[in-house]
DNA sequence: ACGAGAATCCAAAACGTTTTGGAAAAAATA
DNA sequence: TATTTTTTCCAAAACGTTTTGGATTCTCGT
């Protein structure tokens, strides 16, 4: 059916050698065929089949990804973002980006691991959202898979990763909130699985203690990352004897849902309360009141964790394999009050 | 490295033939042979090299999506759910999802279809966004590649696609906001190379001509599907000298850039100014005040579109081939007033 | 004019499967 | 028992590349 390196070969009267060799600029091909072969291979519409030259080559040029998700969707424009860069940056790579969902810690994340990773279909996957103890770091080392991850797990690790200091980004949120002379802050934090969490925790309780406030038990409840947790996260500290004034959110989807239930209860935000979020995605702009978040490089940091993976994949040096980035504080009216 | 057929066969004191066959349940392998092979498989961890299979059969098991995106970030959460479809329904088919982002009609978006394509890459394409002219569906046929569309292209096609009924759900809004007594209705619609404006505006005017208001051009503005294209229509309509009582957005993202310019204007909406989407993506339900909007089954839609998608790959009939589906009007706040 | 080195080219192997077209052994039929 | 049929297995080919290890021709200095 398609045009194969022979029929380029036959229809020149070179080997298909030649021709390969042609195409991939080796020097060992005078200028001149090179040029012939270049020509009449455009114009046969040649290009080489990805399987012969996968199996060959043993690689096959494409790097995962599975999604976090929660049930039938994957609600966090989070990523989003992180999947166009990941996209993006692979093609300038000539790589190519194989994707798929699936909620944490299930058989079906499982499988789909072992799917990618036993057949060999992909050289690499970008890990995120890492858990405290991540099975997937283990299963990856052990079968050889190149891997990088946004974030960490629990222990030191020596492989590589990029993540964003999000234990100082929420110290600083919170003595954000107290400079706006807030004492009763709340945290709706995420399932304490999740590294992040540890980190967002700490981060709120290093804020809390740096301005001297003593770490309310009832002001910390636990959400899911999505809007629904931080849904009835607020409704139940709205129900407190005495409720919070600010509430943090662990990410922008729980701090949207804040916004809800605040609305609901007839509590104006950026006035009778203060709500701010992590992750800075375009959504935290264009809420009502729009929203005071920590801004991550989601896109920027896909790219540059692709580009650390392919150069993992490539066997080439990675310097610096391990890096650590600041949040940035955007500060907007849900926190003016 | 991995382990392969042959060190199964090996073990065994088997030709490859049988080991294949073993595991790939023909009926010209004894029993006994059959229940050897697959455990001794299992406890080697054999299992075929995607690569070598990919060549012999001539097919890679994988399927391909475009995200549209504009700039570094889709940020339709519609596409989430979409890809999430995708994906699960992929892998139930034992295939894998391959994903990257372009803007449309852009040299990007061409190079990307003809990576996938001419190396045969992908078994076959998923569309969505189509446009009335759309050089994708004229390239993918020219090159016998399968492909199934969410929407279609201006002219009757003989390909299969599944469409939302996005006429007589336009229609079905503006009756809604006619029966709350509106009578100049907007409209902010996608940029006009788009399928789905040339329908969803259709559906408007016939709304209109329903309840015999005439079409006022000056409440008809371009948007591009983004909050920000949303949020600058609304910016405009707001400072007609008459300006409308109600807006329809073409999707929810485009509702919610209007919330926003309303709230800066200190227009409550719901109570001064109606305003609905399109999509019915969770965001619609979680916005300030709730949207109205027109909910069609995003993910169950992906699913069966990667279903059609499958059984055209393999050749398998495909009944029907051509699907429309309604939207399902959902009343929120949005258009209380 | 001769040998050395450079410049070009190529045959063959290998990557790991699936499938084709039998062959050998066992069972059924005559 | 002789023949046919069924059962069970396998050798070899093919999928389309890339790479190895020469082979051939050309160029050049002597």
């Amino acid at each position: 059916m398609a045009v194969t390196i022979r029929d380029v070969a036959k229809k020149l009267n070179l080997s298909i050698t030649t021709v390969s060799r042609a195409l991939d600029d080796y020097d060992d091909v005078a200028h001149t065929t090179r040029e012939r072969v270049r020509s009449t291979a455009r114009k046969m519409g040649y290009v080489p089949s990805r399987a012969a030259r996968n199996l060959r080559r043993q690689r096959a040029d494409i790097i995962g990804y599975v999604i976090p998700a929660s049930g039938t969707r994957f609600t966090d424009p989070f990523f989003s973002e992180f999947i166009a860069g990941l996209g993006d940056q692979a093609v300038s790579h000539n790589f190519d980006l194989l994707i798929s969902t699936a909620t944490p810690d299930t058989e079906k994340e499982k499988q789909l691991y072992a799917r990618w990773v036993s057949s060999r279909l992909v050289d690499g996957i970008i890990l995120s959202r890492l858990r405290l103890e991540d099975w997937r770091v283990e299963y990856l080392q052990r079968n050889h898979v190149p891997f990088v991850m946004h974030g960490r797990t629990q222990s030191k690790t020596k492989f590589p990763f990029i993540e964003i200091d999000s234990r100082a980004g929420f110290a600083l949120l919170v003595k954000h909130l107290v400079e706006r002379g807030h004492r009763r802050i709340a945290y709706i934090g995420a399932p304490e699985k999740f590294t992040l969490q540890r980190d967002r925790y700490a981060g709120y309780q290093n804020g809390l203690s740096a301005a001297n406030i003593p770490l309310d038990k009832t002001l910390v409840c636990q959400g899911d990352l999505t809007r629904a947790g931080g849904y009835h996260a607020a409704q139940s500290l709205f129900q407190l004897r005495k409720p919070p004034t600010a509430i943090i959110g662990a990410n922008d989807l729980t701090a949207e849902g804040v916004l809800r239930a605040a609305r609901e209860r007839g509590i104006v935000v950026g006035r009778d309360l203060a709500v701010a979020g992590y992750d800075g995605t375009e959504v935290s702009e264009h809420t009502q009141p729009p929203l005071t978040t920590l801004r991550q490089p989601v896109y920027e940091t896909a790219r540059k964790l692709v580009t650390m993976l392919i150069a993992l994949i490539q066997n080439e040096p990675l310097e610096p394999s391990q890096i650590i980035l600041q949040p940035e504080l955007i500060i907007r009216e849900s926190t003016a009050g």
